[in-house]
DNA sequence: CAGATTCCCTAGCGACCGCTATAGAATCTC
DNA sequence: GAGATTCTATAGCGGTCGCTAGGGAATCTG
């Protein structure tokens, strides 16, 4: 006996609906985005957002993951194949560059904009702790680096993994100010001059 | 005969209230503060805070002019006193690390962080244009210096601007993500590598 | 078909938002 | 002193916020 679904089925796809959720969140922040807005851009009503979804915090979840999986990962993956952090850090910054203006999306990261200045401090830390996770992930890159040679030994890791957060964050917001894809090339070649030589 | 003030004092220091909106503003930024989190924080209550302000947009605004002249006049001084761009940039950088991580008053920029995601475009779009304005000022002084040889001819002075102003950006928001005055320090003199050479 | 189940939407809850009508308190001019 | 003026705070306006009760609609099982 198959245990088929009882019940009225859904009537709207979830998957896609969290798509536009999180073009929502991405466009506007976790905060300026209400749940009338999202009934509006997903096409549904309040009751079933909420049965679908729980709440407002747990869709902002899932679509955070959603979103991790499809844009944010370029970086993790560029750490894990690139042979070194140097080049690691130069195809994060080139794709960055292009990510963050594709026309298809809102511009920049919504990581680093989403919950900015938001009066729900657990959303903020929560993407605060992602950006943090991220520079941890660039500070034992560079520490593996400094392991082989590819980094000078006396390296300040730390130092290097804020340097190269702080520019990627500096370009998701020059994205969001009108910055085009050529000027945040020219900002990440720009940026990279500035690598330590092995 | 001296046309001497009628009718009731008003009983609160209009500039002492001004500085407490600030932090306030600059804390949490424009849409997170509420008229009740400013009464509160002003020690007065919400008539009193539009008789002497008009709205929370104008007072906003009363703000960032304070603001602007307090604590980010330092980077159009730099631009005016320091011989070349370089010079200038560098000491921005330089400064910027202390100010944003000052603990006299909420860390980052108030004209980078205080109107992300906010439902109000205007805010938005006014701090938005303050930063392209300096964005331009750099661009300006940049362009000077290829006039004088102390840059070279062929600068993309728009990306070098632009440059500077995502390291700036970037600072920070690392700054508000927990990043010391010594890490943002090693941040500022590891973008200044990347500084053309004249 | 009947009945159980799960979805859908309308309508509206309490809380907070920015803002203000109103009236009393304090200070001026005369 | 009287009266005009301008401050003050209480109390509350209409609107939007996130969220949900309640009842009808659609699809399941048997």
């Amino acid at each position: 006996m198959v245990t088929g679904q009882r019940g009225r089925p859904r009537s709207f796809d979830r998957d896609a609906a969290l798509d536009k959720a999180m073009l929502a969140f991405w466009e506007r922040g976790y905060e300026a985005t209400s749940i009338a807005d999202l009934t509006a851009s997903l096409g549904i009503s309040a009751p079933s957002l909420y049965a679908a979804f729980g709440d407002k915090r747990k869709l902002f979840d899932e679509v955070v993951v959603v979103y991790g999986g499809r844009y944010a990962d370029f970086a993790s993956v560029a750490l894990a194949e690139e042979p070194t952090a140097g080049a690691a850090v130069a195809r994060i910054l080139r794709e960055a560059a292009e990510v963050y203006t594709d026309p298809a999306h809102p511009r920049g990261c919504m990581v680093i904009s989403a919950a900015i200045n938001t009066t729900s401090e657990e959303v903020a830390q929560a993407l605060r702790e992602r950006r943090n996770a991220n520079l941890e992930m660039f500070e034992s890159r560079i520490r593996a680096d400094m392991a082989t040679g590819a980094l000078p030994a006396e390296t300040d890791a730390r130092a290097l993994a804020r340097y190269a957060g702080a520019v990627l964050q500096g370009m998701s917001q020059q994205s969001r100010d009108g910055a085009s894809r050529e000027e945040l090339e020219a900002v990440a070649e720009r940026a990279l001059l500035a690598w330590p030589k092995a």
